[in-house]
DNA sequence: GCTGTTCTGTAACATATGGCACATATCAAC
DNA sequence: GTTGATATGTGCCATATGTTACAGAACAGC
């Protein structure tokens, strides 16, 4: 008769599918608070407030357009879903062995049972990747490349740079302007300098955020371009002042991987090239023929 | 790389354990904190001590007994383990349905209905990844890289010198005389004019196969060296004379994939970590002192 | 009985909290 | 530009919060 009938959807969810119906600033408060869930939202409105880069008022409103009355009845529903999530059934689904069996460890083979664990792992990571990325950031970071922006400038931190150049090589088949800044505050400071109100900074920045990022973040957005950030699950302290963020798994052990951010950085390419339409068709073909010369050039039969 | 060592052993089953060292009052409190964890202590002093039927000094009283300096303190813990506990990865562990359909292509939402089928389609080139690749060859590359080889080579083409390089820079925090050659018939020749009987040449060679690639396998073939070729699947004319060829699935629509050559790349180094055991393991911490160097120089705060 | 100890709740206080009105900033359309 | 409309932050207030000091209750040993 009355109360709780079936089990409620986790608030995650829905803070994560209505993402892009909310403002700018209210975004920032729900990417601190899927970033760190639920924790964030069990701590005080000026808190979350805080480690979003906003204001009070803002949690508050993002909150009322979530359809809730008040911050304690917010925290309420939070406390009753970790309750949930810490009760002894949850708990035992949790340890359960192996959940996705996809390679069975090979009997006799001990090099290649570690190999076929860590690709097992790489092809979760990825498996995940459309749970971590927000539906409608990626919609806004399609339509913002390919919405013929006058000027691309793509960086990365000491690692991930090298995905950061495949990203800018790809994107460079796709649409015009495409820099590649592996030194954004060293020899490349000249790409960012030529950053204005129509030009869009891709900006990685992984796990020990780097000061750097940072910067180059800020540098960016001084000259009024659109920042997308591309950052791990626990979000770089650059998240707020971007303007779309694009978390991405990256966590293993021992090593974290890069497959998730590869294939985030390769889907996005293909979105573009879809986005930007006859342009793009066009470029590549001209593309194409200068790789013939070059190779003609370099690779003598 | 990772961080977080040991998981901390949740509060709950302390208190529990505890209990019988607690004054009446206190195991009210208690008792209600286990009854409906962690959302009772996760409300306010006055609420906790209300549904216990004690006060607040009694609240605290516990909280001091447990070893907590305060109520926020002991509160920080509570959503640490929340936090956990609700973590994509227990999370993903939790729901097991839901083959891989987790965001159904929203009607409406173009720029994503593309970006969510590039991303399943790497998905599967990576979970195909352990069908293309003979375990076999696995191990043996394994065991050649693992073996303490006196001096180790790597190189790609045009695009895969990018995986090579990151694949490089991955070895070379396990093992030691690594080389990455950009150029490796221009430039850095040299690094493969050191090679020698005991060395180990790596070589990416992809779809168009560049001649180059079998210029390179060649040389390193004939100052004795053992030769890895990763190559797509309808193999390199390289692959003939390399020692071992790891075959990798690329093709896509409208554009290849890395996705699946990085994913091999990370985890042939992966396997090569745990085979190369002690050594390996000491020379990441040396690695890791370095790195630390280096951002002592580049990265003033 | 009384005495010393341990346990527990009441009262008071400084502070942090959620909430709100209002001014400013931002942006799109003209 | 100028104008509307929307989005965002600042300052303020009533209140609830965590914390402490203190007084009474419960109970042991004698």
């Amino acid at each position: 008769m009355t109360g709780t009938l079936a089990v409620e959807r986790p608030l995650r969810d829905e803070i994560f599918e209505r993402m892009d119906e909310l403002t700018p600033a209210e975004r920032k408060v729900a990417r601190t608070l899927l970033a760190r869930y639920p924790a964030a939202g069990l701590e005080s409105t000026a808190a979350l407030a805080g480690a979003a880069g906003t204001s009070k008022p803002t949690v508050l409103r993002l909150l009322d357009r979530l359809g809730f009355g008040s911050y304690p009845e917010f925290q309420d529903r939070l406390r009753a879903e970790a309750t949930r999530s810490m009760s002894p059934l949850s708990r035992a689904r949790a340890h359960r062995p192996a959940p996705r069996g996809a390679n069975p460890p090979r009997a006799g083979s001990p090099g290649n049972s570690v190999f076929a664990h860590a690709v097992g792992h790489r092809a979760r990571l990825v498996a995940r990747l459309p749970d971590t990325v927000p539906p409608g950031e990626i919609e806004r970071a399609v339509a913002l490349l390919a919405g013929r922006p006058k000027h691309v400038v793509i960086s990365g931190g000491y690692f991930s740079r090298l995905v950061a150049r495949m990203l800018a090589m790809q994107l460079d088949q796709l649409i015009p302007n495409v820099d590649y800044a592996d030194e954004p505050l060293g020899a490349d400071v000249g790409k960012y300098l030529r950053a204005g109100r129509d030009s869009v900074a891709i900006v990685f920045d992984l796990r020990r955020h780097e000061l750097a990022a940072k910067e180059v973040v800020s540098m960016a957005k001084a000259r009024g371009a659109s920042v997308i950030l591309i950052t791990d699950e626990t979000l770089s302290p650059s998240a707020d002042e971007a303007d779309i963020v694009l978390p991405v798994a990256l966590d293993g052990v021992p090593f974290d991987s890069f497959a998730a951010l590869l294939v985030l950085a390769e889907s996005l390419a293909e979105a573009v090239f879809h986005g930007a339409g006859e342009a793009a068709i066009e470029r590549m073909a001209d593309w194409e023929r200068s790789v013939h010369i070059y190779r003609a050039l370099h690779v003598r039969g």
